[in-house]
Formats: C-alpha cells, sequence, structure tokens
RNA sequence: GUGGGUGUAGCUCAGUUGGUUAGAGUACCGGAUUGUGGUUCCGGGUGUCGUGGGUUCGAGUCCCAUCUCCCACCCCA
C-alpha cells in the first residue's frame, strides 16, 4: 500500500501539546482581559456566504479570500472577524442591546504567501464596539487601553499603539491638493518607514499623485513632526477638515492617561493609515519594539458604516484586533513565553507497580475529587517506562501504588524533580500536591537587551 | 501574483573532481538492574537521497522539468 506523506500546509500553525498549553494560557489571558471590560463573547461560522463577505467588494481581500463553491453555493472561507461582525449585528440588531461590545477568537484564512510570521490561518482576537446611531469617541480611547492591558497581562513592556485619524489624514491631503488621489497617497505614506523619506517624496512626486517637490517634502515634514498635535493646532487649525480630525485625534489622546495607558505605550503617528479601506477615523497599529520587522500584531480603526451592505441602519463601531498567532510566534521563537506556565497535562501519574489497577483507580479518584489533575498509567511495561512516561510529559509527581500500600490503604508520593518520597494517604497526598502548585508563578520577564 | 533559495533517517546535518552495500549526533525501539525514572552499558538504521525524466559503464553528486517548503516583494494580524 503506497502510504501518503502526512504534512501540514505551509502558513498553517500546527502545535506540540507544550506550545500548545502555552497558547492557550495566551488566549486565556486575553479572554479574561477582555471581559473584564465588559465584553460579551460570541462566535460566527467560518465559512460565510462569498456574497457576506465580499459585500464590500474589489481590493486585496478579493484577490486573498479563499473563496469555493459546493454544488451551486458560492462560498469562502472569511478573512477578518470584522466584517462577519457587521453582518451578526445587522441581522441580530433587534435582539442586541447597544452599544454592543463584543470579543471574539477565532481563525481567519487569507490566501497569501506564507513567510516569517505571517500565516494563511491565523487567530485574531478582536474587540468591537457598534453604537445604534452613534457611538461616542471615548471609545475609539478605550479600545487601545484595552489592548495595552491585555499585552501586560501577557508580560510584555515593549510595544507601542501608534494612533492616528484618517479624518485628520484626508483634511492634510486635502490642505496639499491631493484630494483625488488619497488611497494611493495613504499607501504611499504608510511605506515611508520602509522606503525611507527620499524614495516616499520620490513616489509621492511621481505617477497619478503627481505633487510637486516642495509640497511633497513639506508633506512629510508634517507628518514626521515630533508634536504633531501642537504644531497642527497651531498652523493648521484654520482649515475645516483638518481642524475636524484634531479634535476627535486630541479627544482621544486626552482621555488615555485617564484609562490608565502609560505614555510610553502609545503615541500619535501621522504615518500610520492602514490598508482596510473601511476605517473613517481613528486608527491602530501596535508593533513589538524589538521586533518591527516582523510587522503589526495588533491594529485596527473606527469604521461609521460597516454594515451598511447589510442594513439601512447606521451602526458605526470601533475595534482593535490582535494577531494572537503572530503575537505567540514571536514570543515563543524568542522565548518570551511565561516558563512558569505547567505544560504537564496533570499534576500527578499514578504509577501501579503490579498489574492491579483496581487500587491506582481508586487513589486517582480520591486525588480528582480533591482537585489534583491525575491520571494513571494504565499499559503493562516496565517501571522503567512508567517513570519515563512521566518524565516526558513533565509531570511533577508520581504517586506510586504496589502491594505494600495497597495493604496498607496508602500511597508513595514521589517528587520527581527532586526524587524525594514519602507514605502518606490519598488525601495528605492531594493536599501536598496542591499545597506546591499553588505557589506563587513568576511572569514572563521581558528581554532587556 | 512577482523574484530568489531549499529538499539526504522522526529531528539537526555530513557525504571528496560522479565510483562498490548511504553516514554522524540526537531521537526512537529492544536488552542488562525485578518495589522506583533521569545516569550508565549492550544491541538495532528505522532511507524510494522530494518526484519524474535525461547524460554516463556508473548519479545523493551533473542537466532539465515538476512539486514542496523557506526568504523577500505586494499586502497585512
Amino acid at each position: 500500500m503506497e502510504r501518503i506523506k502526512p504534512r501540514t500546509l505551509s502558513g498553517f500553525m500546527e502545535l506540540l501539546p507544550a506550545p500548545q498549553a502555552q497558547m492557550d494560557a495566551v488566549m486565556d489571558v486575553l479572554r479574561r482581559t477582555y471581559a473584564l471590560y465588559g465584553f460579551t463573547s460570541i462566535d460566527t461560522p467560518v465559512i460565510e456566504s462569498a456574497e457576506v463577505l465580499l459585500a464590500k467588494g474589489g481590493g486585496e481581500t478579493e484577490k486573498q479570500i479563499y473563496r469555493f463553491s459546493k454544488g451551486d453555493s458560492d462560498l469562502a472561507l472569511r478573512f477578518d472577524l470584522t466584517v462577519p461582525l457587521a453582518k451578526y449585528v445587522a441581522m441580530n440588531y433587534g435582539q442586541l442591546t447597544f452599544p454592543f461590545r463584543r470579543y471574539q477568537i477565532g481563525k481567519v484564512y487569507r490566501g497569501e504567501r506564507a513567510q516569517r510570521g505571517r500565516f494563511r490561518e491565523f487567530y485574531q482576537a478582536d474587540i468591537d464596539v457598534i453604537g445604534d446611531g452613534a457611538l461616542d469617541v471615548a471609545n475609539e480611547a478605550e479600545m487601545p487601553a484595552i489592548i495595552c492591558q491585555a499585552l501586560r497581562n501577557l508580560g510584555l513592556e515593549r510595544f507601542c499603539i501608534r494612533i492616528n485619524n484618517r479624518k485628520l489624514l484626508n483634511g492634510i491631503f486635502d490642505f496639499y491638493g491631493i484630494k483625488d488621489h488619497v488611497s494611493a497617497a495613504m499607501t504611499v505614506i504608510d511605506k515611508l518607514e520602509k522606503i525611507g523619506k527620499e524614495k516616499t517624496v520620490a513616489l509621492l512626486c511621481d505617477g497619478e499623485i503627481g505633487m510637486d517637490q516642495y509640497a511633497a517634502e513639506s508633506l512629510l515634514h508634517l507628518l514626521c513632526d515630533d508634536d504633531p498635535l501642537v504644531t497642527l493646532e497651531r498652523d493648521f487649525s484654520s482649515h475645516d477638515p483638518i481642524r475636524e480630525g484634531l479634535a476627535e485625534l486630541k479627544a482621544v489622546t486626552a482621555l488615555l492617561p485617564e484609562l490608565g495607558v502609560p505614555d510610553d505605550k502609545w503615541r500619535v503617528d501621522l504615518t500610520i493609515a492602514r490598508g482596510l479601506d473601511y476605517y473613517t477615523g481613528t486608527v491602530y497599529e501596535t508593533a513589538l519594539l524589538d521586533y518591527p520587522e516582523v510587522g503589526s500584531v495588533c491594529s485596527g480603526g473606527r469604521y461609521d458604516d460597516l454594515a451598511g451592505y447589510y442594513t439601512d441602519k447606521k451602526l458605526p463601531g470601533v475595534g482593535l484586533s490582535i494577531g494572537v498567532t503572530r503575537l505567540f510566534y514571536i514570543l515563543q521563537e524568542q522565548g518570551l513565553l511565561n516558563p512558569a506556565l505547567p505544560t504537564a497535562p496533570c499534576d500527578a501519574l499514578v504509577i501501579p507497580l503490579d498489574d492491579g489497577l483496581d487500587y491506582a483507580m481508586r487513589c486517582a479518584a480520591a486525588l480528582r475529587a480533591a482537585g489534583v489533575r491525575t491520571q494513571v498509567y494504565t499499559e503493562k511495561k516496565k517501571t522503567k517506562a512508567k517513570f519515563a512516561y512521566a518524565d516526558k510529559l513533565a509531570v511533577p509527581y508520581a504517586v506510586v501504588v504496589g502491594e505494600s500500600e495497597r495493604a496498607a490503604g496508602t500511597v508513595g508520593l514521589k517528587d520527581l524533580r527532586s526524587g524525594g518520597q514519602v507514605t502518606v494517604s490519598c488525601q495528605e497526598a492531594a493536599a501536598m500536591i496542591k499545597e506546591n502548585l499553588n505557589k506563587p508563578v513568576t511572569p514572563v520577564k521581558e528581554n532587556e537587551t
């Protein structure tokens, strides 16, 4: 029989049990953080009708979305969690309470070529707030505050949430007379950090945008200003579109300190544009300071009319999404995962020294009843193999049961790290194990290099 | 979608100007100590050299094609 070579597609992350336990722990932190801010959890299908997912049409989404047909139905895998949310809210409008705050952690799919930190299937951990008709700008300050807390809860400190405002950027473009080529200009500006000022100026002057050299340089000078809010207020506030965007950006940044976001965790950056074209106001992009080359680990923004394709209702929202798979990939690669996290599947392995499993099962039941994660080694192998199993799983305790233990109604509790063993009752063993496991765990330390 | 690399044991890799039967470490399996693991010792190669053609007396090695994965671009979490 010809064997099929087992393989996992490139761009799809598949983890061994120990790293998977770490991944689960990361997700857990995110869930708890989001819940702490009053977000409720929802889930939506991975597959949707292509018509729904591609309502917006055109652009990168259309190029990268996985699309297929089954029978007569035209289907697609979700490209992000925001569009399905828009559908969900439009569809369930009557049964939801607004402002609707939801979080969702789920896999999304992008048919692009995989590379370092870039996956075709990856988890996004989204938070969004959707308003009914209107949504206060305060939400645009709270979202990055939550993300900041979430990342810090993961043990990260070396990151910066960069904040900009599309209206402001549009106003600035308008001021510089490039109103007709806003999206092209945004794409160019977004690349500034990567390609440098000179090339950016060249791109602004060449081709369809067609700025003159002086204007382009002046524009870049403004965008790269160290304190853009002050400069804009001073020199540009007579320009209406700029004033409007500026007011929003100032409202957002004024609230961040109140929300407990440290100054070093965010900054205004007028060169952040974001590719997705549904954003209409505040936009965010977050990079890890030590690994900027991997790209953004969290981004999002304000959208005024995302559900417009599905309903007449005006449902403005703001959302942010952590790229969990990418973030985890960096953490894992850099050895930044919490070493104190127990990745063993259980706390105790009951090892029967003879072939009878009845007493072992009874001990295991007692341990579990006391809250100790327990499994029994069931196979008839040599003692060496039984202990080797515990070693490989990194189980901290062996509960050894043989003839004498069975007769006395005790167990041998062996600490597999120290090698020490005591003879105690199941209840005592459970208490000792739990006591040691409850010792405080050391949080992840940030690399200080 | 565009460009550049890669492919030999489960993993990391070696393999000479083309030369007999393809190698190391590690992992893995078996054995030695029979009521206690990690150490040690002994034994075992588990392979369609990515795949298909071609050149040659002879190909892991050279050529072509193809696939795969990786890196970069585009774009993005």
